[in-house]
Formats: structure tokens, C-alpha cells, sequence
DNA sequence: GGCCAGTGTCTTTTT
DNA sequence: GACACTGGCC
């Protein structure tokens, strides 16, 4: 995603000089001047939020190069391939066509790790395994153990080997400290489970993503001689988001700084939010301590937001105690307060935000694309989705299933990564019975265990299967068929990633199982198969000769789920708190402020207080990426795990002052009674006849009277946006299983209305709960997707 | 061996 | 509410 600039004196150049020269600094702070031009050893930049940080990196590249550093000495690491992405298009705009490396931790281990990686056992073709093929190898591994897989789940287990990859504990050191441990069970199954699942990993010439790190600090520590060449070759190293790393990401940086020290760090702790993932952020607070020759600049200026947005975001986390104190200044224009809305339950809460939106888009106030709706776990998108469905507003979910992720992309990439790596178990695990071919859990148990006996992989295994004496006479014939079109693939020469997956498609016979269905599942699959095929081409044609299926598979290993927002398509952006993080929009909902979604009940379980000040921090990344207007919402009611529950404030609303808004039913009923299911809530329509006896609502942030309802806001919006339940007979609406129909009637009231619709398919009528159903209106609006 | 329906179980955040 | 796993049936 494009990182709007924002507008602000400081930064502004006149659109007729073109590009600044990079020696010029004229058009920067003091402080950011210092960074760009601080050439030579450690440099700690210290970059509070929208103050300019990527510009300062961007710069201070291009100023290295412009006074002679060769831009192959030069390595710029950041964690997302998007902020990758950014910075390297930035700096080719600053110095065209040089080659600087901007690249992503993981995909720099794997690169090197292509090159060098038989130090630690692995051939140059091996796969990466993500989540899933993790848990498939754990979950054979436990088998293997006899290790009761209800009682130690494979994700958990993963997990702890995860936590205890990213703390530098090899598999061999955690065998060794606690396979005697008596008091923690878990513990004693993954020393276990770990070295084994370390074995299989080899065998399968594959590793997973923490490996793709560890096994480079291994290698940089084993070899003193690499270490110093990479460190003589990357003299410059950048590091983005440096309170972020972990300790191998923190080992790797230091070993290619210890002879040419110039290192340049930046980074906020205020804004460390991956410690679940074993960052540490005393990684950014002891660089000093690391390098006490490092000077260090602090960005401290926002040019991005409000100064109410500022202060808000200031007063939350001043409230950690673990932290640098730090001030946040800016010239910017004022703009409203903060809001904090209050509504009856989730569904409303979305219908205000879509209310919202589409209101402001409507008055010419801003475009779709300005907005960004930010929540906790990404579960909470599905009610925004619902509501943006009904009010046709267009979005963008960064989240929940990645494309690569998804089941039959998963399968079609699986077979590129056998014929890619022919070691690979999980690959072949995946599709060597898909589409079904009559290979069950009995044949392939066998055909396992023999491979492993005789150590043959699990695809010459396959094309061995007459040799077993106890194969069925028909899998034998289907194993022996399937490792004959793989190997087939395998030593056919193709011209490009694309026409290898078209082969493996028609050779396969895998999109068949879908070609003629009407079902829309069936369709999506197809869909989605024909749009990996789209981006094998759209690969072949960026890559021209350089298109390799090694470069293909990394790519869709290693992206990322808002590598594919876009900026362009004019739409609302959906996303976790988590994925928001280098991001900004004019205008920011964070929804869900409540007790065990911000702070998450993770959180709040265990006794550290540490945990408590992650979550403050990440509620803080949220609000600082609004530009001109943020506003947070909480509802009373919120479904959660398919139960409605009553919600609890966010006790993190007590630490600012936003501007209360309360939903105007809720004022009328009275917080107290809303726990009475039996109480019927009035339609829509009735809503504003509260609003003059609405009392102020509870006040969690002192005493603040209630200024605006959400009546009212949603008041102007009423005439021009049509409320999901505001189903009219004769309406034109579209289903998105049964396609056109009409309205025939409406019945009953609020929860309980219906509606009747007849479908163009003759005599087929259907009935649906109005709040339900995924029912469109049709031809109502001019905008929307 | 494949398919279906029913049941039990978990859900933070991501490269 | 979604998914993984199970057990029963063809």
C-alpha cells in the first residue's frame, strides 16, 4: 500500500522543481537532517509516529550512494514485504535503477540460505512450510511418539517450539534441559517431539519459518569466515521497526555489524506489538548499550494528525510504565475531538460505521478509500463485512485467509513444490489423493513407514509400490500413477512458472472435480485456481528470464496478508490492529473497545503487567494512523463464539478523553436493563423519539456530558442509505445462492421480520429472517462497488 | 476408500 | 460459528 505523504510545511517541495536532489536537505527538519546526513558508524533513530521515518531511510540511502558508497553494499531490512516494497520503490525514485537491497528478514535468510544453506544440511531447492504443513509434520510426529494429540495439540506444541526457536533454543538444547522435567508436561513432549520434528523437516528438505532465521544464526555463528564476508559486504545495514526483532533477528543484524559498524536502526518502542512473537523490545533499548559509539536522533514531530488525535494517542500510552518517555509535537491544523461511541450491539455498531461512511462519501467529504476500519482479532470483520455487504459499500479485508492460503491454491502450489522439491512429505501428503484416486489412511500408512524403513522418499516410494508386499493391486496402480505424471512434470523443461501449472493441471486432472458444478463454492474454487494461474503469468512477465519456480514458491510462502491491499481501487480498508502498523488514513474507526478484546483476555490471564502495556501500545498504533479524524467504538452486546454477551468498557477508555457518543436506544433503555433478552427492542424508525430523554450515558472517562447521539448522526444519513431492514415489497434484491428475485412480503417485527422473496427461477420463493439473511438490494444506489 | 452427518473444540496478533 | 475429527454407512 502507497503511504500517502501528508501535506505539511516542512516537507513540501514545489511540484515544479521534480525530485529533490538527495545531497539537498533543505526540505527537512533539523533532527530529520541529522539522520539523513549521519553517514558513518551505529545510528539509533528513534521515530515516533508520522514523523517521517520512512522518508528520513529513504533519504538517507540515496545520500550514501550519492557520496560514492556502492549500492551493493547497502541492505535494508524490514519485516513486511509491503514496507519492503515501499522503500525500495521510494528509493528507485530517488536514484533510478540502482540496485539497493531492500528485502524482508525472512526473505533474506531464504536467499542466503539458497546459497549457503548446505552448512546446515539443507539442498538449494528446499520448501518452506507454513502453519499448516507445521502442524502436519507435528501431527505425524506425535503419532509416532504415541502422544495423545487431543491432550497436546499439534498448534500448541508448534507453538512452544515456535517460542523456542525464536529464543535461539535449538532442538538439541531443549532435549537436553528438559527431557528430565517432571513438572511441566508440555515441556517434556516437545523435548521429545522437537528433535523429531527437526529430523522430519530434513528429511523433507524443507523449513519452517522461524528456521528460516535460526538456521542463519547457526551458520553465522559456525562460520566465522561467512559471517566476515557478509558483514565486508553489507557494510551499510538498515533495519526498520527494530523494536520488533526477536533475538535471531537481533543476532543476525549484529553479526553483519561487528567490523564495519554502520548500522542504522529506527524504531518506536512505543509501538512494539509482536512481543507474542518473541520480539524484544530491549532490542531497540539497549542499543546504545550495544554500540556506545551510536549516535542517536529522535523524530519526534507528527506531520501526520490532529493534534487532538496526538494528544489522545498520548494521554493512552503515557500510562505504560516500561517505556522511554517521549514527547509527540505537531503544527497540524486542529480537528474534531475524538469520539467514543457507544452502541446497542455489534450489528448496530457496524450499521453506524457504514451509516458513516457512506454519508461522508456521499456529501463529497472524502472517498471510500480514506476510511480504515481497525479491530483486534480479525473474527470482528465478519459483522463489518455483513454491514458493508447491505449498505454496498466497497472494501478491502486484510486478513482472515490469505490467498495463498487457501485450500485449492494450497493443493495446486503443493504440486509445484513437489516437482520443485521431491523430499517434500507434506507436499506430497497433501495431493498425492487429490482428487480422490483411491489412496486411504491404510495405504498411505504403509507406503510411509516402508519409505522411512528403506529411506526412499515418500514419491519413489510411491512409484515403487508393486515392490510392497501388502499395497491393494489398486493402489499400488494409482501411487505407480501418480509418481509418473510427477516425475513426468519433473523432467519436462517448461518456459515459465505459468506454463508449468497449466501443464500440472491438465496433467493432474485437479480442476475437474469442479468444471461443470453451479454450486458457488465449486465456482470460487475454480475462481481461485484460474487467479493463481493469472498470478503465475503476471510472475513469468515480471521476471522475464528470471522467472524461476525457486523465486514463484518464495514468493507465495513468504507473502504476507496485507501485501495485496491497495490504495488505488477506492475502497474501505478492513484490518487488524496488528497489520495497520506503518499505515495511515484520514480517517480511523478502531471498533470494540471493550474488556477482553482491547486488552485481549490473553492478556489479562497471565499475571505480567508486560502483557497489559502491548496491548496499550498496540490500541496506540491504531490511533496513530489517523490523519484528521478518529473515532472508537464500543457496543454493549457483542456475539462472541456464536453466544451473545454482555460487554465490559475497555478499561484503557478511563486513560483519555474521547468525546462520549451514545446510541440513542441505549440511553432510553438504560445500560442496566439491557441484560433483559425479553425486552423488544423498537425498530429503527422509533429510534429518534428517544433522543430527548436520553440521559447522559455511563461515564467511564469522566464525567464528560453526552453531546451527540448516534441518532442523530445517523439522522442526516436516514433518507439516503437504506437500512438493511428496510425491505420493501416489490423491491429488486439479489441472493447470492438463488440470484435475482422481488420482495413479495415483509412480516413480523425487529429481530423476528421475515421476508418473502420470489425468485426468477419460476416457483421458487424463499423465506429469510431479515437480519439474517445475505440478501442485496438491487439498483437502489449509484455508488458503491 | 469415500462420503456424510454429528459432535466436540477452540479462536490474538504474523513472517 | 467454523473446523477438525469421528463413526457409520455405502
Amino acid at each position: 500500500m502507497q503511504i500517502r505523504w501528508p501535506r505539511c510545511r516542512a516537507l513540501t517541495y514545489d511540484a515544479g522543481m521534480g525530485l529533490p536532489n538527495e545531497s539537498n536537505t533543505d526540505d527537512l527538519t533539523l533532527s530529520q537532517r541529522q539522520a539523513v546526513e549521519h553517514k558513518e558508524g551505529p545510528l539509533l533513530i528513534l521515530a515516533g509516529p508520522g514523523s517521517g521515518k520512512t522518508r528520513v531511510i529513504t533519504r538517507r540511502i540515496a545520500r550514501l550512494v550519492d557520496s560514492g558508497v556502492d549500492p551493493r553494499e547497502i541492505l535494508a531490512i524490514t519485516f513486511t514485504n509491503k514496507a519492503a516494497k515501499e522503500m525500495a520503490s521510494r528509493v528507485d525514485r530517488l536514484l533510478p535503477g540502482s540496485r539497493v537491497w531492500v528485502s524482508t528478514f525472512h526473505r533474506f535468510c531464504s536467499r542466503l540460505l539458497r546459497m549457503r544453506g548446505q552448512a546446515v544440511g539443507l539442498q538449494p531447492n528446499f520448501s518452506i512450510f507454513d502453519t499448516q504443513d507445521q502442524r502436519g509434520v507435528i501431527k505425524r510426529v506425535l503419532t509416532g511418539l504415541n502422544v495423545d494429540a487431543v491432550h497436546y495439540p499439534p498448534a500448541k506444541i508448534g507453538a512452544l517450539i515456535s517460542n523456542a526457536k525464536n529464543n535461539l533454543q535449538t532442538a538439541e538444547a531443549y532435549r537436553r534441559r528438559f527431557s528430565e522435567s517432571v513438572g511441566n508436561h508440555a515441556q517434556a513432549v516437545v523435548a521429545k517431539a522437537y528433535p523429531e520434528y527437526q529430523k522430519l523437516l530434513l528429511v523433507s528438505n524443507a523449513v519452517d519459518f522461524d528456521d528460516l532465521l535460526l538456521h542463519v544464526v547457526t551458520m553465522l555463528a559456525e562460520n566465522p569466515e561467512l559471517r566476515r564476508q557478509l558483514d565486508e559486504r553489507y557494510r551499510y545495514v538498515l533495519v526498520d521497526e527494530y523494536q520488533d526483532t526477536n533475538l535471531a533477528q537481533y543476532q543476525i543484524v549484529n553479526a553483519l555489524s561487528q567490523d564495519s559498524q554502520n548500522l542504522c536502526v529506527t524504531g518506536d518502542p512505543d509501538q512494539s506489538i509482536y512481543g507474542w512473537r518473541g520480539a524484544k523490545i530491549d532490542n531497540i533499548l539497549r542499543f546504545e548499550a550495544d554500540y556506545p559509539q551510536a549516535a542517536v536522533v529522535r523524530l519526534e514531530e507528527n506531520f501526520r494528525s490532529t493534534p487532538q488525535i496526538l494528544e489522545t494517542a498520548d494521554n493512552l500510552i503515557s500510562h505504560n510504565v516500561y517505556r522511554k518517555a517521549k514527547t509527540l509535537i505537531t503544527d497540524n491544523a486542529d480537528g474534531d475531538p475524538v469520539e467514543l461511541r457507544t452502541l446497542r450491539d455489534s450489528q448496530r455498531e457496524a450499521e453506524m460505521l457504514a451509516a458513516d461512511i457512506r454519508d461522508c462519501v456521499e456529501r463529497g467529504e472524502n472517498k471510500w478509500s480514506d476510511f480504515a476500519v481497525m479491530y483486534r482479532v480479525n473474527a470482528l470483520s465478519r459483522e463489518i463485512e455483513r454491514a458493508f455487504g447491505r449498505f454496498r459499500i466497497p472494501f478491502q479485508v486484510a486478513a482472515g485467509l490469505a490467498f495463498y492460503e487457501r485450500a485449492e491454491v494450497k493443493d495446486v502450489l503443493a504440486h509445484l513444490r513437489l516437482i520443485h522439491n521431491p523430499h517434500d512429505q507434506e507436499a506430497f501428503l497433501r495431493i498425492v489423493n487429490r482428487p480422490a484416486r483411491g489412496i486411504g489412511k491404510t495405504t498411505l500408512k504403509r507406503l510411509t513407514a516402508w519409505a522411512a524403513a528403506n529411506g526412499f522418499s515418500f514419491l519413489e516410494a510411491a512409484a515403487q509400490a508393486a515392490e510392497h508386499p501388502q499395497l491393494t493391486k489398486r493402489a499400488v496402480n494409482s501411487l505407480v500413477a501418480f509418481a509418473e505424471t510427477m516425475n513426468e512434470l519433473v523432467q519436462t523443461q517448461f518456459d515459465g512458472v505459468a506454463e508449468l501449472t497449466e501443464a500440472v493441471l491438465a496433467r493432474t486432472g485437479y480442476a475437474e472435480q469442479w468444471r461443470g458444478s453451479t454450486g458457488e463454492q465449486d465456482l470460487q474454487r475454480l475462481a481461485n485456481v484460474e487467479e493463481l494461474l493469472t498470478a503465475t503469468r503476471q510472475f513469468d512477465d515480471q521476471w522475464g528470464d528470471e522467472s524461476t519456480l525457486d523465486a514463484f514458491l518464495e514468493t507465495t510462502s513468504l507473502a504476507g496478508e496485507t501485501d495485496n491491499l491497495d490504495d488505488e481501487r477506492g475502497q474501505v480498508t478492513l484490518l487488524t490492529l496488528h497489520a495497520a502498523k506503518g499505515l495511515e488514513f484520514p480517517v480511523v474507526f478502531i471498533i470494540a473497545l471493550e474488556q477482553n478484546l482491547i486488552p485481549h483476555e490473553r492478556s489479562l490471564k497471565g499475571d505480567d503487567p508486560r502483557e497489559l502495556e502491548e496491548e496499550r501500545r498496540l490500541l496506540f498504533v491504531g490511533m496513530t494512523r489517523a490523519m484528521r479524524r478518529l473515532v472508537l467504538t464500543r457496543a454493549h452486546r457483542r456475539d462472541v463464539r456464536g453466544k451473545s454477551l454482555i460487554s465490559i468498557p475497555s478499561p484503557f477508555l478511563v486513560e483519555f478523553s474521547p468525546q462520549q457518543v451514545a446510541d440513542a436506544d441505549d440511553a432510553a433503555f438504560g445500560w442496566d436493563r439491557v441484560e433483559n433478552e425479553s425486552q423488544e427492542v423498537p425498530d429503527d424508525e422509533s429510534a429518534e423519539q428517544f433522543v430527548e430523554t436520553a440521559r447522559p450515558a455511563v461515564n467511564e472517562a469522566g464525567g464528560r456530558p453526552m453531546l451527540t447521539t448516534a441518532a442523530e448522526l445517523l439522522n442526516g444519513t436516514r433518507r439516503s442509505v437504506e437500512m438493511p431492514v428496510g425491505f420493501t415489497v416489490g423491491m429488486s434484491v439479489r441472493h447470492p445462492r438463488y440470484g435475482l428475485g422481488t420482495v413479495m412480503s415483509v412480516d413480523g417485527f425487529s429481530k423476528r421480520r421475515t421476508v418473502t422473496v420470489a425468485f426468477e427461477d419460476p416457483d421458487h420463493q424463499e423465506t429469510f429472517v431479515a437480519d439474517k439473511c445475505p440478501l442485496q438490494p438491487v439498483g437502489l444506489s449509484k455508488g458503491g462497488g
